[in-house]
RNA sequence: GCGGGUGUAGCUCAGUGGUAGAGCGUCACGUUGCCAACGUGAAUGUCGUGGGUUCGAAUCUCAUCACCCGCUCCA
């Protein structure tokens, strides 16, 4: 009987192994929470990808895409809430070594709040009546020191021009900078959304479980814009649709599930969250969060119209981010340059937005672990990637039975034509059985074997992966037969 | 950051002070006629990295890096 995978380890070994992830800088000896995809992952990586740009951008009338750079204006992380946010002050207790955010330490006498304001001054914030959350101890902590989640560069090569801006912690604040250009440019009306796949930055204070958590990442985000009002309904809507999309590509149901965020959990802007988690193999069998489906409100792009008016402010404080504050938004808030026009509700709004946002690092390995098996056939030990013919690396596998009387050169044409239409490997290496297996652990559907029959008759033989049965096939059908069985 | 564990060939691992090994995998040649076949041969090691002790270190020791498990953290 088949059997899933029990530890990450196993996964980790075969990725290494067949060129699907490895540990960056290697040779150096590895870089803590960084990774490469080698050859197979980064078509699996790739393909998963695609997946979610067709489902969410190429089949739909109601969503466009967009690619944004990296670094943006600093005053978009002022706006968004990340400069301030994201540099929270932490204390470690002497006592137990634990560290704490400040803001979250509990006073023995009143609950005098420390608040959120990053002058070095708070760096002398008095702590000793401040009790450790981890051993009770009150009054043990060193001096704060600020913990910066985003990550910092300079741009400008002269030291005295250079200014300071961040690797974006979030692909979603690009969309908001660019929802004016994208409404300007594309007669697309609300309810519509914009959709981004892309690098994110965060220092996260722990790094986890292989890809899973890891402070360079991918992700695929959207951001689906709607009037207010419609909001909760479109909040449904993309919860179905984005669960749904995990089903449709082979994730067993057993292993997903929803997440529905509590109201104390919930970010400063959201008015609901909900995860999409998968069953993973690390931890207990822990639930872990693949995506979110937040609804941010009208929340961010308020904060960039404040923005938007405080770039003169910054500029005076000599670009100083961390200094400047944003303007005060003035009373008509609700029609100024990010709001919308609704032809139909003849009104103009800020509109609401809805933000499915999918961790591409975290979907690929949810994707890998999903297909994972072991099975047992004829006493050996057979291992198997049962991906979706639409994520396999490779969809093909091209040999010739035996390397001789013409089949090398046969199969060798086959493998030609159809490598136009979808990525094959050609191998005429050692038995082919175990050309079988390689491919089987590469996940690859579908294999060809030009034998001697095909001299005759213009046959060939078809593998199934999963059922390991073979069919003949008449080479003039088996292009067609392929695309049918691959969907594509 | 704390505690515990691990690090030797591409992978899994043996080797506990005295010549670096096995299985699998990879490659070549032969054989082979549909599921990790067989024979012969071959290549591959900064023993994670750097210092120390020692006549001699994969082994003892210190530091450091990385990974795993558990805390902690996770707008």
């Amino acid at each position: 009987m088949a059997e899933t995978l029990k530890s990450l380890d196993e996964l980790v070994s075969l990725c290494k192994r067949r060129g699907f992830i490895f540990q960056s800088s290697d040779i150096y000896g590895g870089l803590a929470s960084c990774y490469d995809y080698g050859p197979l992952g980064v078509e699996l990586k790739r393909n998963v990808k695609n997946a979610w740009w067709k489902s969410v951008v190429q089949m739909r009338d109601d969503m466009v895409g967009l690619d944004c750079s990296i670094l943006m204006h600093p005053m978009v992380w002022k706006s968004s809430g990340h400069v301030d946010k994201f540099a929270d002050l932490v204390a470690e207790c002497k006592k137990c070594n634990t560290r704490t955010r400040v803001d979250h330490l509990q006073g023995t006498e009143g609950a005098e709040t420390t608040h959120h304001s990053h002058g070095e001054e708070q760096e002398h914030t008095d702590l000793s009546g401040k009790v450790c959350p981890s051993c009770g101890t009150t009054g043990q902590f060193t001096n704060p020191m600020p913990f910066k989640l985003m990550f910092e560069t300079q741009m400008g090569a002269n030291v005295e021009d250079s200014m300071k801006v961040y690797l974006r912690p979030e692909t979603a604040q690009g969309i908001f900078a660019n929802f004016r250009n994208v409404m300007d440019s594309t007669r697309i009306k609300v309810p519509f959304g914009i959709a981004q796949v892309g690098k994110s930055f965060r220092n996260e204070v722990t790094t986890k479980a292989f890809i899973f958590r890891t402070r360079e990442f991918e992700q695929m985000e959207i951001e689906f814009f709607c009037q207010p009002g419609t909001d909760e309904q479109w909040w449904e809507h993309w919860k179905e649709q984005r669960m749904q999309w995990y089903l449709d590509l082979g994730i067993r149901r057993e292993n997903l599930k929803f997440r529905p965020h509590a109201s104390d959990e919930l970010a400063h802007y959201a008015k609901a969250c909900v995860d999409i988690e998968y069953r993973f193999p690390f931890g207990q069998g822990d639930w872990q969060e693949l995506e979110g489906i937040a609804n941010r409100t009208d929340y961010d792009l308020r904060q960039h119209q404040r923005g938007m008016r405080s770039v003169t402010k910054w500029f005076e404080s000599g670009r100083n981010t961390e200094k400047t504050s944003l303007v005060e938004e003035p009373e008509d808030w609700h029609k100024g340059p990010l709001s919308f026009f609704d032809d139909e509700a003849r009104e103009r709004y800020i509109p609401y937005v809805i933000e499915p946002s999918a961790g591409a690092d975290r979907g690929t390995l949810a994707f890998l672990v999903d297909a994972y098996a072991e099975e047992e056939v004829r006493g050996e030990k057979r291992n198997v990637l049962r991906f979706h013919p639409k994520l396999a690396p490779i969809k093909v596998g091209v040999f010739p039975l035996v390397k001789k009387e013409g089949m090398p050169e046969r199969a060798k044409a086959i493998y030609n034509d159809l490598r136009g239409y979808f990525s094959c490997f050609y191998d005429e290496k050692s038995a082919v059985g175990r050309r079988y297996r390689r491919q089987d652990e590469a996940g690859t559907p579908y294999c060809v074997t030009v034998d001697g029959q095909t001299a005759e008759d213009n046959t060939v033989t078809l593998r199934d992966r999963d059922s390991m049965e073979q069919t003949r096939v008449s080479c003039d059908k088996l292009l067609g037969l392929l695309r049918e069985k691959l969907d594509m």
